[in-house]
DNA sequence: GATGAATGAGGTTTCATTCAT
DNA sequence: TATGAATGAAACCTCATTCAT
């Protein structure tokens, strides 16, 4: 129970009652629960018999509060991707890009940091979405929408960043997510103990960026 | 069944039964529909029924050529990862930094190439594979052991490439590996009609990484 | 909701009133629902779910004023049955007969035609009872106790048309309740569509009764 | 299990063998099995658990040999309305009037004790049909067109017996099924321990659709 | 009087796997 | 080698019912 307290599962519980209102006490423990064992062993590897074990409560009330266990799953990762990722995302960026005017370096370097900081908060939520979105269409619908609309939004701060063509923008966006992503799943997944820094990663990758290895190293 | 005589489906059941030795048909059967349903629904999402159904052959058909469900998931997708990944990977980038010495750049294009390549022709297993390294431990240790033994054998070509430090090239491989990966997983499964040139894409990419955006665009 | 409003389900609720004493509204409408339900599913078919959603009510509601759901139907039914069926049948039996002294066949068509109304008003209480009677004792019980209590109370009148012996009469009896049974469920049951005209067909039953096929046609 | 073999359930049997083709021994079990379940307490009111445990199998058995339970209830009853029903009838009325030439009366009273008998071996299987048709559309569809195709084959033995306009044999023939139903259900489910005679009770109807009340008492 | 929340028991169906043939 | 038949366990979900508010 006490693991539900982290960071991580209270940032998702709040992404969640924003969609479902103010959650009954049990319908939290639900939700809380079903994140936990979902990341752990995958939406198909979880049964609902043991999201209620792990939640304290019993089998029925999950179906009390969610009509499918289907259903339990999007109404927790959908609320995350769908109010979280896109709004949260351009706003930061636009008010990063304000704040650091004329210095690109550091803008990018304070995004590619916000958004690692973002997936760590979101890890559990992350785990699931990716695992998935390679076979659940409702998921990668969902998805897809949010990053298409992201992408417009911050098109004009990528454009900052020297991308003179809109394709070549859309691929300066597109390396970036796989540059994170990449990250993430490395100090998460692969190799959890290797003691990351952040910050060290996040600037050898931005003077790749702008400079090239030529410079870098 | 047609569909199993593509590309992608003949090149897996070469490196299956290059360790289980030449098969009999309806095993041959098995270890497709397999791949192509654990593709599709993930590994918990497919039933031993669905695999049977999809191989036109009786459901313990399959438990006469593999002890378990587990299994015939093991023992399709290690020896890709095992006997194709790190061999066929660092032979190949041997041959290709031979070839082109002296010149950087083609090297890497090459070595893109052929690994977006070896993606494309792997597309299922790549799939599997990567769902199922969120969860299932053995298939994590096997990939994990592999990559770590590739690095090792292509460190000095990467060196080559201008990293000083082995911190460097570590994260250089790494970055390497994360820009394969989301240009792959863009290609395949969030936009598979945007008409991707693997070329210009890679093209992009390496004078990304040699000159950085200031010079590249 | 306007559904209940036509005369089947009135005549319904005023016969569990007699019972019941007035009722709060939303025990009216739970009541209502049931014989809505009852009569589409069956009593096992129907959940309390469903009843509470029909009605508009809280499901706890129903089990406010209903100590279980198999009460509720026997709460239903039972008035029906019995505050009805046998009081009501023998009274205008007895009136008709006194009406038309002296004109057996316009006392039976009258008597026919009145209980084939009857089924009409109370037509999904029927389709209830049938099926139920099939496999509940406690309602069975209830049925037969009231057919044998009104043929007892009706024998005379019965005695009226012919029949000589005891026996006879029990015989006229029971066919005369399998003519109207299977007359009603035809018209409502099996050719709702038929555009059935109850005076036609009970004259050309009361002719066959009289005079059998030889006269009648 | 002996009660499996009394000749109500082998008749049964045979029926659906003649759908199923010869049906594998636990199949034959489960097949007999619900059909006394559910002539005892209803479609809705048996579960698969209780039909595996009355026919000593594994519930999961049931699920080998038909997809769902609603299958099941139908795979049993519709070979009996659709093979039996029917066929059997006209053939075997057809027969009838023809030994019986000239003898509408005696034609009659052996197609009705006939029927009877039918009824009488196919008890559980009435039951159930009579119950399921109430609520359940496939199986009236089912019913409504054999009865309907059984009226166009026997129309002519209809018209032997008097009526002779197209709407007065419909009348006939459904008063006809009327009375048998009535009786049936008399002697079978309200007054089982009555001791009837089909014979004395048939003579007494054939008496009266011949000569009517008047003459016959 | 009414209800939202909760649940234990049980529903139908699917699962991976075994075995006789 | 291949399979049809069989199954115990467990899956998701629904049920009638209780209770605090």
């Amino acid at each position: 129970m006490e693991i539900f307290e982290s960071d991580a599962y209270q940032a998702v519980l709040e992404a969640v009652e924003k969609a479902e209102g103010r959650m009954a006490p049990k319908k939290r423990l639900a939700v809380l629960a079903a994140l936990d064992c979902f990341a752990e062993y995958g939406y198909d590897g979880t049964s609902t018999k043991l999201i209620a074990e792990r939640a304290g409560i019993a089998e029925a009330t999950i179906f009390r509060h969610f009509p499918s266990k289907r259903d339990l799953l999007l109404r927790i990762a959908a609320p995350v991707v769908r109010h979280i990722l896109t709004p949260a995302a351009s706003r930061e960026a636009t008010e990063l890009a304000r704040q650091h005017a004329g210095e690109p370096r550091l803008i990018l370097r304070e995004v590619m940091l916000s958004r690692l900081h973002f997936m760590r908060v979101y890890e559990p939520l992350v785990k699931i979405v990716l695992q998935e979105i390679l076979v659940n269409q409702d998921l990668r619908a969902i998805f897809e929408r949010e990053v298409g609309g992201l992408f417009q939004q911050i098109a004009p701060i990528v454009a900052m960043f020297g991308p003179k063509t809109d394709l070549d923008r859309e691929r300066f966006f597109r390396i970036l997510g796989g540059l994170l992503l990449g990250y993430h799943l490395q100090r998460t997944l692969v190799s959890p103990d290797h003691g990351w820094s952040d910050e060290e990663e996040v600037d050898f990758m931005v003077g790749l960026i702008f400079d090239g290895l030529n410079a870098t190293t």
